[in-house]
This record gives C-alpha cells, sequence and structure tokens, in this order.
DNA sequence: CCAAAAGTGTTATGCTTACACCCATGC
DNA sequence: GCATGGGTGTAAGCATAACACTTTTGG
C-alpha cells in the first residue's frame, strides 16, 4: 500500500524542532574511500571522538541535507575528509537494519569511491571540524570498527573486486601515469592472487583503454614506459553483451 | 563530517507528532515486479487514488516503517499487492534528488522483483487497502508514471537484461516446469533481440541450472521437454572468475 | 500429407591459458 | 658483470558464432 503524506506531515518550521506524524528515520551516506599507496591497498577512516563507538574508527560519512542530494552529499562528506572534489563515486548498497545505530533508527546509503595516488598525496588528510582523526588503513590490516561497518566495507570491497575483473578500472587507484607493472601491481593486491605478467599486459593493452604517454619511469633498473588511462575509458568499460 | 545525534533528537513521543531537531526526509521503498505473461514482459503497476499524481499509474511501495528493514518493507507492499511471500528480490538502486517528491524530501529504495508466471496467476491481485487499481503492465507499452518512476522502471529493466545476459536467472520469470522454447522466448522478449535456438539451448544447458523433468508439454504439434531449474541454481548463477 | 514447433551438429574463428627467456639499466 | 625488474611470443584448448535440416505431433 502506497501511504500519503498528510497535511500534518507538512508542517515544517523554519527552526527546530521538526514534527512528524509518523517517526522517520535519519538517513546518512557512507563512503568507503579506496586508494593504492605503498603497494598497499587502502581505505579512508575516521576515528570517532563522540559515542556512540566513540574511540573507534568508523568509514567517513555523515548526514544527509534535507534539500541535498545523495550523491551530492557524499561528495561533500568526502571533500572535508580529503578536500579532493573529482572523485570517481557510485552508489554501493543502503543498509538498513532498524538496530545498525544505537541511536536509534539510521538507514545509510553507502558510496564507493576511488582515489588516485597523486591525488591522494596532494591533498593531506583533514581533521573534520569535529576534530575526528582520520587515516588511510591497509585493508588487509583493519582495527575493529564502529556500527556494520565492517559489513559496508567487505561489502565495498566485493564490489572492487568485481570491478577489477570485468574492466579495466583499476587505474583509478594511480596517478595520471604508471607502469604496467604498478597497474598489476593494483590487480593483485585487490584481487589478492598473483597474475601472469604476458596475460596481463596483453587483456589490458587489449582494451585501448590504456596508451603510452612517451615518457619513461627511471628507476634502479631498466626505464618502464608509462602509461595514462583514455579520455573515454571509463565509458568503454561499461558496456559488456553477452548474446551477440 | 559525521554529525552525532543530540539529546534532543531523540525524544520520541509514543503517539505523533514526532519531533526532530533537524528536518528528516520520508524514506520509502518501490519495487519493480517483473513477470512474463502471454509472451510479453510485464511489470506491476498501481493506480493512485490520492494526490499528488492523483489518477496516475505508480510502481507498487509504499513508507518503511520505524523498526522494519528495507528489504521486509519491500516485501510487506509487494504481499499485500499480490498476495505472493516467495519472490526473488534485490535491492536495486536508492533515489534521492529533493524535488523527486511534490510532497517534500522522500528518499526511495528501489527494489527489484522477479515473480513466475504460476505465483502471478494462482494470486488474485489484491486491491489494495486504499482502493488503488493493481494491474500488469507490458514494459513496452507503458503509460506516463507518476514521481520519477519512469526512470526507476529503466534502471530496472536494465538490470533485468543484464541479469539474464549474464546469468541464467530468466527461469524465475516461469512457471516450475517450462519448454527451453518459453524460456528462450523470456529471454528475446526481454533482451529485446532474437536468439540462436541451438546455441541458446546448448548454452543453458551448458549451465547446469536446468534438468529435464521426464514430462512433456503436450499441444497443438510435437511435444515438448518440460525442464526445472536444479535447487542449487541460483547460488550456481553468481561468481564468475574474469583472472582464472 | 501438411503445418507448426521441437530438436539436433559441425565448422571456423577468436580468446584464454600456460609457459621461459632476453633486454636495459644502475651499481 | 651481475642483479633487478622490464619486456616479449607461441601453441593448445576452449568457447563462441554462424548456419539448415530432420523429427514429431495434431488436424
Amino acid at each position: 500500500m502506497r501511504m500519503t503524506l498528510s497535511e500534518r506531515e507538512l508542517v515544517r518550521p523554519t527552526t527546530g524542532p521538526y514534527s512528524y506524524e509518523h517517526p522517520r528515520p535519519a538517513v546518512t551516506v557512507d563512503i568507503i574511500l579506496f586508494t593504492f599507496q605503498d603497494n598497499q591497498l587502502k581505505v579512508l577512516l575516521v576515528r570517532r571522538k563522540q559515542p556512540p563507538f566513540a574511540g573507534k574508527w568508523a568509514l567517513p560519512g555523515g548526514f544527509v541535507q534535507i534539500d541535498e542530494e545523495l550523491e551530492e552529499a557524499a561528495r561533500r562528506e568526502l571533500s572535508e575528509e580529503t578536500h579532493v572534489s573529482d572523485i570517481y563515486l557510485e552508489q554501493l548498497y543502503t543498509f538498513g537494519e532498524p538496530d545498525r545505530d544505537p541511536r536509534g533508527r539510521v538507514i545509510t546509503v553507502a558510496y564507493f569511491a576511488l582515489l588516485s595516488l597523486d591525488q591522494a598525496e596532494s591533498h593531506q588528510l583533514q581533521a573534520a571540524s569535529d576534530a575526528d582523526e582520520a587515516a588511510w588503513w591497509n585493508v588487509y590490516e583493519l582495527p575493529a570498527l564502529a556500527f556494520d561497518h565492517d559489513r559496508i566495507l567487505v561489502y565495498g570491497l566485493q564490489r572492487l573486486r568485481w570491478k577489477l575483473e570485468w574492466t579495466a578500472l583499476g587505474f583509478l587507484l594511480l596517478p595520471a601515469e604508471f607502469t604496467l607493472s604498478e597497474l598489476q601491481k593494483v590487480y593483485e593486491t585487490v584481487l589478492n592472487e598473483p597474475l601472469d605478467k604476458r596475460n596481463f599486459r596483453r587483456k589490458m593493452l587489449a582494451t585501448d583503454v590504456l596508451e603510452e604517454t612517451g615518457n619513461l619511469r627511471e628507476g634502479d633498473h631498466r626505464p618502464a614506459k608509462l602509461y595514462r588511462f583514455t579520455a573515454t575509458a571509463i565509458e568503454l568499460e561499461q558496456a559488456r553483451r553477452r548474446f551477440p
């Protein structure tokens, strides 16, 4: 049955308290922000100052403002933490168990975000205004998390793995220029298994999302060709047909 | 920034009105319920009696109760419409544009559901208690829809197509026993293109989700073997690996 | 016997996989 | 000259795609 909002439902003073005929859940966004740093897959966590779960680490997030789109809320929360605005972001899943927050009914729309290494490095993590501490954590060495955030994170990691198995979007975790070995290391770390170098290179180059920049990564040993992703890479990596 | 719920946020009288320090969105679920009937892919719509959009057709749905899980809310709404409880259901996407409902901020968690033909036939559609009219509509001949439900429906149809391209879950739209030609017709209708009969059969039988029942569909012409899906079919159709 | 739908195999092509050695550089 | 990571090719097996005719039944 689709219920209707009654007249009283619409009573909305310009300052609180806000009053409704039926109880309403609070709605938050939480963001799983991945990056790749020091040969590790990392996720951004903030340490809570306030109860509940004071002192515990949690995914960055917060309440959706009343006139704010969901993705906009996620981007706002992210930019408060990282001061980066052009982040690959997609909606992940909405978690709404009635008891997932001890304060009451809170429904959270989880987002999944990928940050490139140079974005991550060029912007200091900001302590948010309530002075929560923010840090990158290796996804394979996580602390205990507040709320049901471990579950959300597992779900986000699954999505990331799925994405890398089926698309070439792994470059979103890397700087603008990268070597194929670096890209392979990303895939191996995310998928948590070794990959064949020749097959990996062939597969990646066949997708037409990479192109040589002409530059070389100079290092201890033989210099490596640097690649960038092509402008159309993200679009290219969407459609896939099973039936011809 | 993760904000905290203040003391006042928790004030919750046992009867309305319910009062909060910050304004809160209402949260609904909407369900895209597909079935296959008369060689057509159909979706369940209800005609609204109440404004806004009185007289327009809309997806079935309604408000999430304060102590109710999201999927539970979707199943409750569905069973109010169809009186069927064992329905394949998965969360689709959460739509939260601030102006998607003229009554105010309403965030909706859309669900995607598949109903088999015998479930659909054995249960009369119920007029909901507010006497909205419910009907099955051919997805290729839809009326104008209320709210942003056309967009939600397009998204649901995309998901259905994707599912059928990559899995054998099309049988969820059919009765317990079905012929391969019937299954092929489902795929052709959903994907909106003809498929090669021999390749289709080979591909379906190779997935190991189908087995012969031993029965035959008698009809005007040569009888056809009847198949059922195996007990483990839904699980089998999940994992797919790209890297070996 | 005719209409209508059920059912069945083969070939060519392209993709996936497994696998081992040479290359360029810094020290 | 040696240690280190960069870079390359091929053959076998597998899955996919294109394609047309025979079989079985009811009327």
